[in-house]
DNA sequence: GATTTATATAGTACAAAGTACGATAATGAT
DNA sequence: ATCATTATCGTACTTTGTACTATATAAATC
């Protein structure tokens, strides 16, 4: 019954992080606990913090690894590809992990893969012919559109787990909603998941925006070392 | 010492709720322990089960009063401004109340000032001429940008009050993102609270791009019967 | 007014979770 | 073979939500 001591490299800060995001994909973010952690890395819960020294650090590098999943763009791309590419894996991965915005959400210390994932679309924007300024706007906005994209994705998908479609009929009084019944009535006869037509057609619009602040000078005629550091 | 009996009508579930947002707002949502809000009431901590069933209901009763905040659009009004007043009242309430996303984005039961919210939005799109398909695709996208920059301002501001300026330098390293600085400079600079023109600018290119989903049909000639359900 | 009933407030106590502190065992160094 | 280092762990304390039960107060009835 007495499970013996496990052995000298059973863990890592690696296997750590690692282990809690597979905890929190299988069960969610409440079901993160140290002692569930623990066990399920076939460890003692104390083990835990001799690579993280207390629950909010691990939550930290957890987001860092969700931030270290999205398609960083590159550089020498086309801009508008490469913003369209990472918005669209930013949201295919969050919501691969529901869990991820609400912790993003209480992070006050941006991890490394966060600050990466930063410089990258800056430089994008920088090489586009953004100036500052526009560069401060446009990725204002089109952030806001993705992540608030995801995040809507993600309510209304664990609302659809935890709230029956009776259960929630019966919350809304149609009488009293119409447009609602109406809107539901729809969704429920759309094609598979109606939202990604949704996405694509407002980040066109994003981008299209965004297109707009940039300078009017075609930087992509320029000799590119004028446009070099 | 031993303090008497709190009078029989000290508690009422408004005022667990509004105790509740006054406790959030002034000490953030991790000091909102029913033994804290108890306190605050001048009541002792089972009392408040009296009103409500759980934690996870006062959160449910807390979000709830947070949407009766927003701004209602008018149905008469003219759907542009009305949609661009809700915007603007939807990010000032949020940020007013910086724990208000975390809660909305871990209900799975919606409120009656969140459906009603609903139902108005879509009744302004519906009286606009948008057809249902059109008004699901802009409703969708306004709201994804209205709180996804919401979202970005509760995490700016918090990163802002728990890290100071000289932490951040530290950790982010200048020297491997240039553009990282050049943008931390420019906002440094920058008048008053930047992202308030940042917000006004997107919320302009959301609602020009909504605007053309509208059908061609300029409704606003029709006479308003042949409109009306 | 006295008695009964309903109900709003509260006391006690337990479980779950984070984690401080110190012990112990396994590895590498001398 | 001894020692130093350090990864793993046991114990126990604190905080929080809340189940269960008790009690006091207001309302209702006689």
């Amino acid at each position: 019954m007495t499970t013996p001591r496990a052995p000298r490299n059973s863990l890592t800060r690696e296997r750590v992080i690692v282990g809690a995001r597979a905890l929190a994909d299988a069960r969610g973010l409440e079901a993160l606990t140290i002692r569930a952690l623990a066990t399920h890395l076939g460890v003692k819960p104390m083990s835990i913090y001799h690579y993280v020294a207390n629950k909010e650090q691990l939550l930290d590098a957890l987001v860092d690894s969700v931030f270290e999943e999205f398609h960083l763009p590159q550089p020498d791309g086309e801009w508008r590809s490469e913003l369209a590419n990472r918005s669209r894996s930013v949201r295919d991965v969050v919501t691969q992990h529901p869990w991820a915005l609400a912790i993003m959400e209480t992070r006050t210390h941006p991890g490394p893969a966060n600050l990466n994932g930063h410089e990258a679309v800056l430089e994008v924007l920088h090489r586009a012919g953004f100036t500052v300024e526009a560069a401060a706007h446009a990725y204002a906005i089109l952030d806001a559109y993705v992540f608030g994209f995801a995040l809507q994705d993600v309510m209304l998908r664990s609302i659809q787990l935890d709230t029956s479609a009776a259960e929630l009929r019966e919350e809304i009084d149609l009488r009293n909603h119409p447009r609602l019944g109406e809107m539901a009535e729809f969704y429920v006869h759309a094609s598979s998941y109606p939202l990604d037509g949704t996405f694509e057609l407002g980040l066109e619009l994003a981008l299209d925006g965004i297109g707009q602040l940039r300078t009017h000078i075609d930087t992509e005629s320029l000799p590119s070392k004028a446009d070099a550091e």
